[in-house]
DNA sequence: ATATTTATGTAACTTAGGTTACATACAAAA
DNA sequence: TTTTGTATGTAACCTAAGTTACATAAATAT
C-alpha cells in the first residue's frame, strides 16, 4: 500500500491503517480507457497514485467539456460524491495516461470517513475544492470569452511552450477546432502567442 | 430551538443536541438582505426555518446569474463550504423573504461533524446535491439554448401560472430582460405559454 | 383624474461562436 | 519517394443572444 501522495496519510491512526490495508484493492488501467460514464453510480472510490484521468460533462449529442483533471494524490470528487451518497455521477472518466491506483468500495469509505477525522476532513477539503472548481467553471462558461479562457488554460499549463493541438484545446473547453484555431491565430495577431505545429509558445 | 425541518435533527443524539442547544444563535434578517458577499469567508453556517435565500455568482461587472434558492430545511452549500474549509465563498446570498433561523460559528459545526456521523452525513448529501446543482448549471450553460431554460425555470415553480417578471427570469437565468422578452413571446407563438402582465401561463 | 412608475413589446444592429467546406503543410509510414 | 494521416489556415455563412432605443400598457401614487 503506497498512499503517500495523499495529504491524509501520514495522519491516519493505526486502526486506520489497518482498516485501509485490509480494503483496499490494487488497478491498472490503460491509457484512454472510461472509468465510469456520466449517470452510473459508482460502487468504488479511486486513489490514484500514478497517472492522470480527465472527468467531463457530455450532453446528449457528440458535445462535452472537461470538468477537471485528476492527479496522483487526489481524489476524485464526482467518484466520491457518486460513491457515497448513491447517485449518478455527474461526468464520465477516461484515464489520459496508464494509471495505477487502489480501489476502496462504498461502504468502506463510509467507515473509513466515521472512522477518521482526519480523512472527513480531508473529504470536506476535496469537496470544496472541486465546488470552487465547478463555480469557476459557471463564471467561465457565463462571463468570459474564449479567447481570455484559451489564454487561462495555456498559462495553467506552467510552461513557455505547450504541447498540444487546436483540436484537444476545444474538446478541454467545450468548442470546436475550427473556432479554437481562429481564436488563437486572432491572439497571434495581438503577440499573446507564437503558433507552431504541435505547439504553443506563450509570449 | 426548532430545526425539526432539517432531516439530521430527530436522529441526533442527546449529547449532540445539547451541543447544538448551546451553540446555536438565533438570527433574523429582512427581504433584500445581503448574508454574505462572493469572496468573504464565512464565520457560521445559517440553518434557514423560515423564508427563503437566493445564492448568485456575480461577475466583475453588473452581470449576475442565480446558484439556487435556500428553502427552510436546507443548509447552504457555499456558507458551508466557506465555513468548513475557510476558503472564499464562490457566490453571494441575499435574502428574497423576510427570514428566520439559527447561526452555527465555524469551530461547532466541524465538532458537530466530528460528534454525530447523522450530521456528517448529512453534510455529504448536501455537498452532493449542491454539486449535481452546479453541474446540471454548467450542462444548461454550455449546451441548452435559453427558451429550453426558461421553460424549465417556469417548470420548475410547480404552477400552472407563475407570477413572475420578465426581469426576474433574466437575473435568475443570467440574461437580459429583452431577450427574455423576445424569447417568451416566441414560446407563445409556439403555444406554449400565455403571457399577462406580472404572471406566465404553462400551456 | 392626472402623473409616475413598472412591465412589456419590438425593431435594428452587433458580436461571439458554431458549421461547412476546402486548401495546405508537415510528419510518419510504406 | 510516394502515400497517407494529422494539424492547421481561412473563407463564407448562420444563429443565438446581447445592446440600444423607443413605444405602449397597466398599476400605483398624488
Amino acid at each position: 500500500m503506497n498512499l503517500n501522495n495523499y495529504s491524509f496519510y501520514d495522519k491516519l491512526d493505526d486502526i486506520a491503517l489497518a482498516f485501509l490495508k485490509k480494503h483496499l484493492k490494487p488497478i491498472k488501467a490503460m491509457k484512454n480507457n472510461i472509468l465510469f460514464f456520466q449517470g452510473d453510480i459508482c460502487n468504488n472510490i479511486l486513489f490514484l497514485t500514478k497517472g492522470t484521468v480527465r472527468l467531463y460533462i457530455q450532453s446528449d449529442y457528440a458535445d462535452e467539456i472537461t470538468l477537471y483533471q485528476l492527479n496522483q494524490g487526489e481524489q476524485c470528487i464526482v467518484n466520491t460524491a457518486s460513491t457515497i451518497s448513491e447517485t449518478k455521477a455527474i461526468g464520465s472518466a477516461v484515464t489520459v495516461t496508464d494509471i495505477e491506483g487502489y480501489l476502496l468500495d462504498a461502504k468502506s469509505v463510509k467507515e473509513l470517513a466515521h472512522m477518521s477525522h482526519e480523512y472527513q476532513n480531508f473529504l470536506f477539503s476535496i469537496y470544496t475544492l472541486r465546488m470552487n472548481d465547478l463555480a469557476k467553471l459557471v463564471n467561465d462558461l457565463k462571463f468570459k470569452k474564449l479567447d481570455e479562457r484559451i489564454l487561462e488554460w495555456l498559462k495553467l499549463r506552467n510552461s513557455k511552450i505547450i504541447h498540444t493541438t487546436h483540436e484537444t484545446i476545444a474538446n478541454e473547453l467545450g468548442s470546436t477546432r475550427v473556432v479554437v484555431s481562429r481564436v488563437l491565430k486572432r491572439l497571434e495577431n495581438r503577440k499573446k502567442v507564437k503558433l507552431t505545429r504541435g505547439a504553443i509558445e506563450l509570449l
